[in-house]
RNA sequence: GCCCGGGUGGCCGAGUGGUGGAGGCGGCGGCCUGCAGAGCCGCUUCACGAGGGUUCGAAUCCCUCCCCGGGCUCCA
């Protein structure tokens, strides 16, 4: 089977061909760098980084650019509020932006694109646009002539004339309502730059194009980003770039993500209803949280709701039961029936996972496969009490493997919290309280399971000992 | 007003014309266990917002309507 994506132009699946042979070029909208990257940014770039690892286990060779925003109203607002530089606020607030994204294991991105440091492609990019006869000028800035592209409006399937409506009233010099900003006159007191047309700052979609056409060149493979940018954003990237260098498409591939909502409501900044990733790290884990977003489609819009994380939590435990199972099962040379069986089936499981994956990345399935997987394992160890060495290596593997695309099942069967004094303590505590039920003396033991659990440590009786974990 | 999505079991969530509602979470019962946990077996589960239509056959295609969300120049 064959790798397929749903483009957004299309509105269809499509079979995924790079433009250059195995060279796959992806950008994906950044952030505005002016507070903390919240749950909907992280569902976002989770799903783009699992989209990025997958095309790599596909031996796609990509290069995956990600554009900060550091030029923006929102920043110089922000700035002045807390009486900063605008650039010293963005450079903070990315940071920030850095640090999760590496706590939430997001390690693809290749190359992050500051806005700022590409005044001259975006003015060079304007000023095309200008002799081309697609922008003009005015005294407040220069302005994209949306009439003059015929294609304006391919994407959002939206008709130029019928965008009549404004929660902003247009800027009156402006040719048409409809045009948008390619770039802002701005008095010298507010932070900007020279340009051939005064001072001042680029329009809110320019950077995106000036960064693709100068890394990528006219045409590349995919672009990402959340749903709600489509249009006016992306609309006005197509226009922006196929008028400028005159080449189409822009982009071959139009990935969009679905909003993370509460209660019905998008999660954004304006709305105040949203949860740092920070403040969600403090109570789950990073996996836990990559867990909750892929366990959706990532065109599926997701209804934040704390159960469904614990749920998330619970489901992830359930696969890692199964690794702990493995790894304590006893070890035989030679192969069950059961064991053979399972050996050749983790080829097909494995397929299985590949096929849903490529089915436009259809994570929720892939996962199945993974429940199904633990399925079959828990049923051989339950059965024989015992595993062949070589099909536990290959299972463990296999896990590793397949969670290592999702970025789950990664970490060690117990937390990183765990250090020699505390595995110590336990084994003390276990051993006196074995004695205690030799001795059937359970209301003591069961004490110090229920005391201990208390504390988030939970004590397993097995067959072959107790063994503990973090709960 | 215009454009785009979505409505599936107690909950989450796959499935976009054809044997069984995948998979998970929760609950209940059983096996195992001193008990609990983990795991296994079974049940909860003949559903697809409403009403028409097309078809041998519709959650899936078409029409009308209801509800929810997103966009219409701030946004992942």
């Amino acid at each position: 089977m064959v790798l397929k994506v749903y483009n957004t132009l299309t509105r269809s699946k499509e079979e995924f061909t790079p433009l250059h042979g195995n060279r796959v070029n992806m950008f994906v909208c950044g952030p505005t760098v002016y507070d903390y990257m919240h749950l909907g940014h992280a569902r976002t770039y989770i799903a783009y980084d699992v989209i990025a690892r997958y095309l790599r286990y596909k031996k796609y060779s990509l290069f995956y650019i990600m554009n900060i925003t550091d030029v923006d109203d929102k920043i110089i607002e922000r700035a002045k509020e807390k009486n900063v530089h605008p650039i010293k606020l963005a450079v903070e607030y990315e940071n920030y932006f850095m640090e999760d994204m590496e706590r939430l294991g997001i390690n693809t991105v290749n190359l992050f694109v500051r806005a700022s440091e590409h005044l001259e492609e975006i003015i060079n990019q304007v000023k095309t646009l200008i002799e081309k006869g697609y922008a003009y000028e005015t005294e407040t800035g220069v302005y994209y002539d949306v009439t003059k592209f015929l294609d304006y409006g391919k994407l959002s399937r939206q008709k130029p004339e019928e965008l009549s409506q404004h929660r902003v009233d247009p800027d009156p010099t402006k040719r048409h309502p409809q045009d948008f900003a390619l770039w802002k006159k701005r008095s010298r007191e507010e932070f900007g730059w020279d340009s051939p047309w005064g001072y001042g700052r680029p329009g809110w979609h320019i950077e995106d194009t000036a960064i693709t056409v100068t890394y990528f060149g006219p045409t590349y493979d995919i672009h990402g980003g959340a749903i709600e940018l489509i249009f006016p954003h992306h609309e006005a990237e197509i226009a922006q770039a196929e008028a400028a260098t005159g080449v189409k498409p822009l982009v071959r591939y139009w990935v969009h993500t679905g909003l993370l909502t509460v209660r019905g409501e998008k999660m954004s900044k304006s709305l105040g209803n949203f949860i740092t990733v920070r403040d969600a790290l403090k109570k789950y884990d990073a996996e836990t949280l990559r867990f909750f977003f892929i366990l959706t489609h990532y065109r599926s819009p997701i209804d934040f709701d704390e159960q469904k994380l614990e749920q998330a939590r619970e489901s992830l435990r359930t696969l890692y039961n199964t690794l702990q199972n493995l790894q304590e099962t006893e070890q035989a040379d030679e192969l069950t029936e059961e064991d053979k069986n399972l050996q050749t089936k983790l080829q097909q499981f494995k397929q299985k996972f590949i096929d849903a994956m490529d089915d436009d990345f259809n994570t929720p399935v892939a996962v199945s496969v993974l429940f199904e997987l633990a399925h079959e394992v828990n049923r051989v160890i339950q059965k024989n009490k015992r595993i062949s060495s070589k099909l536990k290596e290959d299972v463990s593997n296999l896990f590793k493997e397949l969670g290592g695309i999702l970025g789950i099942l990664q970490k060690p069967i117990r937390k990183e919290a765990e250090t020699e004094i505390v595995d110590k303590l336990l084994e003390v505590i276990i051993e006196v309280r074995n004695e205690l039920r030799n001795r059937k003396e359970y209301e003591i033991a069961d004490r110090i399971r229920n005391r201990l659990r208390e504390v988030g440590i939970v004590l397993e009786d097995t067959g072959k000992g107790t063994r503990w974990r973090f709960s």
